[in-house]
DNA sequence: TTTGGGATTGCAACCGGTTGCAAGACCGGG
DNA sequence: CCCGGTCTTGCAACCGGTTGCAATCCCAAA
């Protein structure tokens, strides 16, 4: 039935139809600049061969592509460990990406490689990114803005450029408010890298929260990390130290809340019943650990979406935009 | 410093050296055909202003891009589960593209689309498929053959076309392995839809271990799921009301693994100690759960990489392989 | 000195789209 | 009947690469 030979080209579908190649280019393209009987009759010839026209060509003649480069961290060599809270994101990028028309290419890149930017945007492949990486940050901003590549980032942008961010100030505040209702007086708080302003946030949030119950989070129940297990395990266990009084933890990220968590068992302090612990981001690592991860979600489906359109937004009209998405708490069981 | 205006296209660059665009092109194609001083000049002119062809058109010319499809299932709306087995792999299927110089655009289908073979081939855009969707899979392998367009799958290839595989066999003979040396003589299995090959290779294995040492699994032992926890809860309860005598469970995936678990324990049985838990696949997850999952491991990293070598092998020489990768037994608390 | 052949290089066509511009068809008004 | 204007359509140039073929140059062999 449908075993008609392919057709290859817009010229061979003009043919067929008896029309030119622009006419055809504008009857696909939507213009109004064909007569709508000519441009129906052209459709539905390029339907019944599901013609599909060539994109590398189109993109060399419009000089832009629609293919968006989803950016994050390499995990090197071994069996290690890749960005979860990216690879979650991914997914609601490339469903916001489809809905626009564009694909998604992913990107590993390693912290210290610069040259991705020239390679992917300056040979045209793509037309803008979504940066997720961690390390090094700063300057591969840097770098995208000098290039002038469009871009848009999860995290802070600063009206200087795009992005979506979680309502970090919000969900320090939950997390607060969660170990007042719970009864807890002394809690403590391991950050991230203490000069992130993603933990500055959470955690102003967090002592704003406590100060409204009349409490003070003591510097001795404050520790940062960057993120990692590891350093979640050596913030827990300094914090043990040097306050052994704590009797709740709130971690800016789930693996080093699951770190803590692991850690306090470790010394023999109980889950929740000793020490409430909170964790940030909501993996999907959160539901499974024992005891269950309270934490505070950040709706990744939605960032990915929304990381999509304001990006493309962005392409079409320049528009910068930094959007807020909020945040709620996962009430588990470890507090 | 680097100032220097944008090359934009290889003709400006000819300018420049004052060569032809043949000569620049043939240079930095790395052909015989150039003068090798011609060809040190113009790559350092290159390096210079660091120049990118643009590959869209270089695609157009050539006829076929370099960039490869990983195809993975759509996690429809909500916070749905993303294929987490999928998405490990796919870090190793990136570095084995790069490596190749190789891009990697991410797809993201619905089970019931069948058409992103043409939108996605036929136009030019991929020059092959990496297949990790599980529903509708033989379906999709269908349609991709019958386009003939160049794809390779992990699973079974059964020589038709390429594919790369752990070693299922070895994967469930390494656990009834592992549960005869623990001591257990009762064990059960709970694997994925009863007519997937993969499954009954690792039954297979498993079946034939444990007569190496004279047990045979009893049939009320033997419980099919779908890979997803809710299968493997449903199916560990069956077990056990059918064969309540049982002391392990090997489970054809972590997550299966991972829910029997939690209903041996509503069930008030202690794992290992009552009954011992293996799965298969070796998540991330599994390290986290506890007590943690002893599984079986696929290596995540080169299955991607296979996937990757293997499909370019294919597009460059038509060579169909069918690699089996080793599987190992990762000991944890579970077994 | 002429001739043959290898090494370099450039010309120009082609890949398959898009689009500015001109041309033809057809309309109503003057 | 002529003119200007609106609709449609096609021509041809262009996007930035690749590559077959012809042209040129140089050197050794005859």
């Amino acid at each position: 039935m449908n075993a008609k030979k392919k057709l290859s080209s817009i010229a061979e579908l003009a043919a067929l139809v008896g029309v030119s190649k622009s006419t055809v280019s504008r009857a696909l393209g939507g213009s109004s600049l064909v007569n709508e009987e000519t441009k129906a009759r052209i459709l539905a010839v390029a339907r019944e061969y599901d013609f599909q026209l060539n994109l590398p060509a189109r993109y060399l003649s419009l000089g832009a592509s629609r293919t968006i480069a989803f950016v994050t961290q390499a995990c090197c060599d071994s069996g290690d460990k890749p960005d979860l809270f990216g690879l979650e994101i991914m997914g609601g990028v490339a469903a916001g990406l489809d809905e626009l028309g564009y694909d998604m290419l992913a990107l590993y890149v390693a912290p210290e490689d610069d040259d991705w930017i020239a390679r992917y945007f300056d040979s045209g492949v793509v037309a803008g990114f979504i940066l997720m990486t961690y390390e090094n940050k700063p300057r591969q901003l840097e770098l995208l803005a000098e290039r002038e590549a469009p871009f848009i980032t999860r995290g802070l942008g600063e009206g200087r450029y795009c992005s979506v961010n979680g309502d970090n100030r919000r969900g320090g505040a939950l997390a607060a408010e969660r170990f007042l209702s719970r009864g807890r007086r002394r809690p403590a708080f391991i950050g991230g890298p203490a000069d992130d302003p993603e933990v500055t946030e959470r955690f102003a949030g967090y002592r704003s929260a406590l100060a409204g119950a009349g409490l003070e989070p003591a510097p001795a129940r404050v520790a940062y990390g960057d993120f990692s297990e590891e350093s979640g395990a050596a913030a827990m266990a300094a914090l043990l130290d040097a306050a052994p009084e704590l009797d709740a933890v709130f971690a800016a990220s789930d693996l080093m809340a699951i770190a803590a968590m692991r850690l306090l068992a470790s010394r023999g302090k109980r889950v929740p019943e000793d020490v409430a612990v909170i964790g940030y981001d909501d993996l999907r690592l959160a539901s499974y650990v024992s005891p269950a991860l309270t934490t505070v979600s950040q709706s990744v489906t939605l960032t990915g979406k929304l990381l999509a359109r304001d990006l493309v937004a962005y392409l079409q009209s320049g528009q910068v935009t930094n959007r807020v998405v909020p945040v709620e708490l996962i009430a588990r069981d470890s507090a």
